[in-house]
Order: structure tokens, then sequence, then C-alpha cells
DNA sequence: CAGTTATTTCAGTAATTACTGAAATTACCG
DNA sequence: CGGTAATTTCAGTAATTACTGAAATAACTG
């Protein structure tokens, strides 16, 4: 944790910090900030020694941020050890992000709500129950939807709609606009 | 925790146990579900003796998800109890949680990353660090404000919005060409 | 304002989660 | 193979977080 600058360290203990709202713990968090600042992957040994955390608390959390896809290890010729790095490019890495959440936020319940919603509720409580688990299936699935679109999509079709910012209400004028325009022409075309 | 429907059961019990995965624990997970789908408001001792958990653990609980804004107190008249509550409308609930993420989970972030990127970097490691923080920032601040607008526009829009679905990047692709018709009508109004 | 009921606070404890060091395993090398 | 370096596993422990019950406070009521 000594002998890095001021402005990195201070990234890392807020990583650190942070893991709590971010559902990692600690060390997972300053890996992560560590191996995202650094310009050449680095080697356990060498996190080890950056954060003055034990070895194996080094590995552990290696593994969990490999699990989340969010750091990968590389090999350097002639060198046994693994080298660890976070992707380049942010868009990756914030598309990663968004896929292992959906997985991990959002999949569990959906699947239960799915299961559930396949019987028929009998009393009053239980009808109102099932109304609001279908709520709350639909909006899932729509937002499980988007998740899934953004990763399809072109990378300059994701930075173009994230430039968006507080024009969407535009685009969806265009939107209805030409929806009309094309329903005149070609009879209906949602 | 008796006494309740199998799939109601079931469904609290899985909000629990997710509680780990949303940066909540179990007591607060599991009130949350038996709000949401209670049919009418239910006071402090009900939910107690619903969930078999200790009268002051529901009270922090209760409180927590008051801090969060996803359950509300309302009053009986005649009834001095506090009776809680969760928002009828499924889109209020998702847009408060989005907002509320977004406080706990980017603002921080945002603060230090904006702190930082004042000061000129010296080195080549904390130049590198430095333009990383600044995607980083960049980023953020996309995804920051794309919450925000969501939390502005009008209902209809949102509604509109969810269910484009995999119609994404058709939208865009209107888009482009509604804007190279309106450059060549009035010369350029992005 | 004395009595009653509802709610919150908080110190102590229980449960869970994070971390360490030692031992085991894996991967490579001559 | 036997030797060595790198990594992982895991039992034990430390640290943190969640929960409880008792006591304090707050909110009403006659």
């Amino acid at each position: 944790m000594n002998d890095l600058h001021p402005s990195i360290q201070n990234f890392i203990l807020h990583f650190g910090e942070m893991g709590g709202n971010w559902g990692i713990n600690r060390t997972v968090g300053q890996i992560y900030a560590l191996l995202y600042l650094s310009e050449e992957p680095l080697n356990a040994e060498q996190i080890t020694e950056s954060l003055g955390v034990s070895r194996s608390n080094v590995s552990m959390g290696l593994k969990e941020l490999q699990a989340w896809r969010l750091v990968r290890s590389n090999h350097v010729i002639g060198d046994r050890r693994d080298y660890f790095s976070t992707p380049e490019d942010i868009m990756d890495i914030a598309l990663t992000l968004l896929e292992e959440r959906r997985k991990r936020e959002l999949d569990p319940t959906l699947t239960l709500l799915r299961q559930t919603l396949m019987d028929k509720p009998t009393s009053a409580t239980e009808k109102h129950a099932h109304s609001r688990m279908k709520e709350m299936c639909g909006l899932m699935e729509q937002v499980s939807d988007w998740s899934n679109e953004l990763q399809r999509i072109s990378r300059s079709d994701l930075e173009m709609l994230l430039k968006l910012g507080s024009r969407i209400p535009r685009l969806l004028d265009m939107k209805d606009k030409l929806s009309i325009v094309s329903k005149k022409k070609n009879k209906g075309s949602t």
C-alpha cells in the first residue's frame, strides 16, 4: 500500500471501502482498483506487497474477480507466474458488470417468479400476491431484455445510446412520428 | 413465517436469501417481500409474528427500508400503531431503487474521481492512472445522466422505452436518418 | 399528568464473513 | 522422477455484521 502515489492510494482505498455497497469485500475491491490503474499486469506477489494483505487472501480475491470476469490472467514468456489485468476497454468492463449483475441479482428471482406464476392462485390473499408477483416478473423481464440487448448491439450503437443523455424524450418522439409515417406508407409495421 | 401460503413463504424466503446479493440483510429482505405481497399495510407486530424475528429487529429493518424509500408508513384512524406498505406502482419502486443505488454506488466514486482529476499527473504511472480514472469518470457520468433522465421523463415515455426490447438498434437508426434530414433542412440541429 | 401502549435504542451476544499461515497441490524444469 | 517455485486450499481465528432483550423514550388517552 505504500510506495504508491497518493491519488492512486486514495482510489484503491475508496474501492475497498465501497466494496460493502457493491457486494464484494474490501480486499477484492482493492485488488480490482490496483489492477485497473496498473500500466502492466501484476502477479499475485506484487499485489500482496502493494496492498499488504496475505498471499492467500490475494489468491481468493483474484479467484472471485475472475469469476466476475472482471480480471483475466496473462502469461509472460519465461516466467511461470500468473499476471493479472483488467480489460482495457471501459465499455467491456461495464458490459461485463451489467451481465454478471443480471445473472446474480435478477435471474434467480426471475426463475422463482416464473415457477410460482405457473400455479393458479385460490384465496383472495393469494390472488393479490400472485398479481404482485406478475407485475414484478414483467418488469424484471423487460429490464433483463434491455440488459441482453445492450450486450448484443454494436459498440457504436451502444456509445450513441449512452451519449443520448437528456435527449431521450426527443428520440422517443421521433420514433412515434416515424411509426406514424411508416403506418401511412405500408399499413402498420410496429 | 407460518400461516402464510407456501408460494408467499417461498417468495419471502427467497428475498431473504437474495439479500446478500442485493446488499441488504436477510430480515430486511424478508420484511420487504412480506410488505410487497401484502394486501393491506402491516404493523410492526404483525411483521414480527409473520417472520418470527424480534420486534427490535423489525424496527431496524423498517428503518432501513424507509431510508431506501422502499417502504412508507401509513396511519389508521383510531389506531396508534404505524402501518407499513410498499408503493403500489412497480415503476415507482424501480425508479426509487435505481436512484438510491445511483446515490450509494455511483455518486461517492464520482465525487472522488472528479476531485482526483483536478490535479495534473506528473510521473508516467500517474499519467496512466489519471487517464484510466478519466475513462471511468466519463462512463459513470453518462450512466448517472441516464439514470437521472429516467427519473425525469414521463411515465408513458418510460414505459415505451422499457418495451423497446430488441428494437433498440432500429430506433437508433431512425435517429440517424432524422438528424440527417434535419441537417439538410436547417443546417445541423444536433 | 399518571397510566398505557408503541417504538426506538443499545449493550451484549450470536452468526456470518473475511483473513491468515501452514500444508497440500499443481506446474514446471533438468 | 526428484526438486523447486507458484498457487490453492482450508482449518483456525479475527473482524464484522446481524439480532435480541431489556431499558429508555415517545406518543397518546382519560
